[in-house]
DNA sequence: AAAAATTAGTTTATATATAAAATATTTCGT
DNA sequence: ACGAAATATTTTATATATAAACTAATTTTT
């Protein structure tokens, strides 16, 4: 502990030299209430998909990865189409696996890597639950008009635009 | 619900019985870009705040309410304040108390609340990540103009009011 | 005041997530 | 063809997160 250490003031190191205008509270304002209405969506499908169908979103979104993909994947594709790490994506396979919702087939001349795909059961489980995901989407987006929507639709794909994005190869 | 809903085909007899229209796609492709923005932008500051801070964004985020209330927040308050579970700032607390940034003391009068506090080390530590995290947020902003933003706020401030909350006690 | 209910918090079991190291396997340079 | 580099995936250690069960303290009821 510093003896003299009592209100650090004005310790503004001059590292950031971006102008920090006072757009800085605005963008942290838009920033919290954008992270505030995501995670309050976020939990409502969670507990929806839990009490209802008894299953985790990170689970739901494999599914549907793999729904999109008819031949299947490999881990790699699941881990950057799910943008999660590998080991990420090993964990969840193999709960999937026990539960019978997925299934690992060798690829011939490459036994590194083993493609996934979802089992009858699998396909069952997933289209039982997406019109009932749908309808949570839909609820939760209901306090905006379709005009609003459209124009969310816009400025969202401008923010996304802004992030840069290293590389992305499918 | 208006009983003049447009193209209600299809109405699935069971449980869903929204009128579920061609807007559901648009809905879902909303959510899946707000998600997406979101976690590009998190990902961002969670790596940022490793690399040049060695601190997580889950204890960034319990310092930043701490430092918001210089008496001391109970736990109860920060799990409510953070949207997380009691068991989970629990945890945080420990570990930043076994790093020294946190303490805690007893409330006089009832021995089961304990106040949770900034130290000196927490309180510089907090303030040195303070300027850089609002560079990063500025920063993935930044594509998008004052109007937009203050059009991004608005919406977002329906989309938030949209969702049920159930009670919420400061 | 004793029993019942509420409140505050921790513990436990489990799932999700990452980074970094480890293990195979394939491909590339020479 | 041989060793080096690259690729695909798993393993390990750790952090975050929840729900449910549990402990302890305070209030409320009767």
């Amino acid at each position: 502990m510093d003896a003299n250490a009592p209100n650090a003031i004005g310790n503004k190191p001059g590292d950031f030299e971006t102008a920090l205008t006072s757009d800085d509270r605005v963008d942290l304002r838009v920033w919290l209430r954008l992270l505030t209405c995501v995670n309050l969506i976020e939990r409502t499908v969670r507990n929806n998909l839990r009490e209802d169908f008894d299953i985790t979103l990170p689970r739901f979104d494999l599914l549907a990865q793999l729904d999109r993909a008819p031949k299947g994947l490999s881990m790699g594709q699941l881990s950057r189409r799910l943008m999660v790490s590998n080991g990420n994506v090993t964990g969840l396979i193999n709960r999937l696996l026990s539960e019978g919702l997925v299934e690992r087939s060798h690829i011939r001349g490459d036994r590194r890597t083993q493609l996934v795909s979802l089992t009858a059961a699998g396909k069952r489980a997933f289209d039982s639950i997406t019109p009932a995901h749908a309808a949570w989407i839909s609820e939760a987006f209901a306090s905006l008009s379709r005009d609003e929507m459209t124009t969310l639709y816009g400025l969202l794909a401008k923010l996304k635009a802004g992030q840069i994005k290293p590389d992305e190869r499918p």
